[in-house]
DNA sequence: TAAGTTATGTACTTTGCGGTAAATAACCCT
DNA sequence: AGGGTTATTTACCGCAAAGTACATAACTTA
């Protein structure tokens, strides 16, 4: 028996780094969306032959799945630390001003993978979408959570429903996507912002 | 010289109602996008061959923005109506509400096509996708001009600055797409309407 | 009825898609 | 050095994509 490795040290090694791979996966992702990527968009852009990704990711929806998961646990990534902010206020601004700085970002396609990766497609894409609205999902499930925990102690309001709370959040977060891919600034984002929590409660 | 007409009575005539089958048209692209969907599929749903499709059309692109043309003069279209409203507010509202019923509608693929049509999408649909944006920021547009007429009219305080209501308005009926797309509820989708509108300045 | 015109159905073309077979190259271990 | 193992390269597969040629059908007009 023996224990699993990541990188076994038999056989001919690797000749690229997986993650840096990802990254490049994923930017065109993000750029073309699922059903707007071939294997050639994707191997042009890792550097990589079409048997090599095979290899190392599967095929072309795992590499989508794992390149998702690349993004929201990469450095940039501004949803999980919002929710560590004191109070429910704080959890709000940060994460709208995060996401004005974020999907403005000209160093990488504008807007949200998660949004905007498979929103109308293809049979072909039907699990990518599945997959990707359940992050969405997910992501209003833990804004909520933390809503209700913010009632709890007290710095939000008892009346307040958080999960309509979570849904509006929600709501505006996907559309600062959508006005990310219009163009629109980082400025122009950050107006929706503080617009955006005129409408929340406070303690 | 003989004048322009849009059904001539010479030749054979066409054996398909042209609304009929950009309505097919519309559903699919609204349903798959404009990369997921395949010639297939839309003369399968318009119940046509090909060549009637392209005599008829033009081409794939051509009858995606004809489809689009299509979508915004609907009956069922709520955005230019809600613009007549008397006040900035009601126009806000009417808009909200209007969106909340028509995006999470279950007679038709939910959201909207103008948002979810082309968001990312390959090289090859990169003009839809322009005059996607072009219709997302003429519409935003509008609403600037309404709001502007309404401090101008007095039902909206001279202080307000009508571009950023108008792009927070723009960004919550963009996010309300999503929320269609993630199965969100009519009923779900007034309770985001509803607190929109308190950020919403009154007179 | 015949000529002119337009739509239709069948069959086709070219191109690119996602995915893979098989030979070879590069490494570790004994 | 040689065997075992894994990665890379090249070439390929079957299939579906967008778009079209061509013969024929259906209509109006003269």
């Amino acid at each position: 028996m023996s224990a699993v490795s990541c990188t076994p040290n038999v056989g001919r090694p690797r000749a690229f780094d997986m993650d840096t791979a990802l990254e490049k996966a994923l930017e065109v992702f993000w750029r073309k969306g699922y059903d707007g990527t071939s294997l050639s968009d994707l191997t042009e852009a890792m550097g990589i032959n079409k048997p090599s990704l095979y290899a190392a990711f599967g095929n072309k929806e795992q590499l989508f799945l794992k390149a998702i998961e690349l993004y929201e646990r990469r450095p940039c990534s501004f949803f999980l630390p919002a929710l560590e902010k004191p109070t429910a206020y704080q959890v709000a601004e940060h994460m709208l001003y995060g996401a004005a700085m974020n999907m403005a970002d000209q160093s990488h396609p504008q807007g949200c993978v998660v949004v905007q990766g498979a929103l109308s497609c293809s049979e072909a894409a039907a699990a990518v979408k599945e997959a990707l609205i359940n992050r969405r999902l997910e992501g209003e499930q833990k804004l909520r959570e933390r809503f209700e925990r913010a009632k709890a102690e007290g710095d939000l309001p008892a009346a307040v429903d958080a999960e309509v709370l979570a849904r509006y959040l929600g709501t505006v977060l996907q559309g600062m996507a959508i006005q990310a891919n219009n163009g629109a600034s980082c400025e122009q984002l950050r107006q929706v912002a503080q617009m955006t929590l005129q409408a929340f409660p406070r303690a």
